[in-house]
DNA sequence: GCAAATTATGTCGCGCACGATATAATCGAG
DNA sequence: CTCGATTATATCGTGCGCGACATAATTTGC
């Protein structure tokens, strides 16, 4: 309990803080959510639920399943998130007629509103955050380039 | 809410999934998080618990107020996250002598004999993930000089 | 000195995330 | 046709994250 300068001093560099990739990742995403939170809280959403809705603007209606994949979260964080969104009248949902298993999932039009009063949001926070559009996009690019490696790794569970 | 098709012509480029920063973020993060998940489990721990611990590998004793600068973590996330490290046999917290306001916290042995079981971790990872240490390194790069302008912009709240 | 402001930690409530598990509908092999 | 496997969604429990607020100790201004 006492050598904590012996101890400390045989820290591995791989292990700190600073020389690992998954903090800063892991930081960075929370920092943006927060400055997402401002401008969403106005609106009535969640910045997941924000994420939800940018999938539905794009392809609704669709299957829950859609959605699962594309945001890649599971049905345990998706039926209550949607059953939120829902009672904000943002959406509806329904079992599909062909198959039964299905969930579809429709804007509604107080949803495909909401789309329009986002639209000026990612912009104002680029200009706010005081980061380049270069760093920005060449930011996302890599980005890109990894996650399918993370997907594929995860895959065989 | 008949039509879809004109409704999602007109989607602004901006509002895209694939054009967004913060999607491919909050997505590359949780994949993370869960890869760590695989490896930390066996250990006891959560990959929050880890970054923490990462912390304090480096500098305990340290007060919460520590921890929370270096983690961008709230007391309301850390005092509950503590107490389960503390349950666990990991960390000690003593309210400090000069400072009745501070919690200092201590590694116990099991905390620090842990780091030894970690260090192989992040490079195993690395290795099962099938991105480049390159890729890896300007990533971190990036990140970490992105990661200073978000912190002052949530700073004005 | 002492009241007001500040600081460090803690509690509460809500909404994710996610592993484990359940249920119901559909599919597929024999 | 039917029974076992697969698929889509949902439920449950735990642990974050974080805003709002509470509490107690320290500091600061006058």
């Amino acid at each position: 309990m006492s050598d904590d300068a012996g101890f400390q001093e045989s820290m591995p560099e791989e292990l700190k803080l600073d020389n690992q990739l998954c903090f800063p990742l892991y930081a960075a995403s929370r920092l943006v959510t927060r400055l997402y939170k401002d401008r969403l809280e106005p609106l009535g959403i969640t910045y997941p639920q924000y994420i939800v809705l940018m999938i539905l603007w794009e392809e609704a209606p669709c299957p829950v399943k859609t959605i699962s994949r594309r945001a890649i979260l599971n049905t345990n964080t998706l039926t209550p998130l949607l059953k939120r969104l829902e009672q904000q009248g943002y959406i509806s949902r329904q079992r599909d007629g062909q198959d039964e298993r299905q969930v579809m999932v429709h804007l509604t039009l107080a949803g495909r509103a909401l789309r329009d009063r986002c639209a000026c949001v990612p912009w104002e926070l680029l200009q706010s955050s005081g980061v380049s559009l270069e760093k920005l996009v060449a930011l996302r690019e890599m980005l890109n380039e990894v996650l399918p490696d993370l997907k594929q790794t995860l895959e065989g569970n």
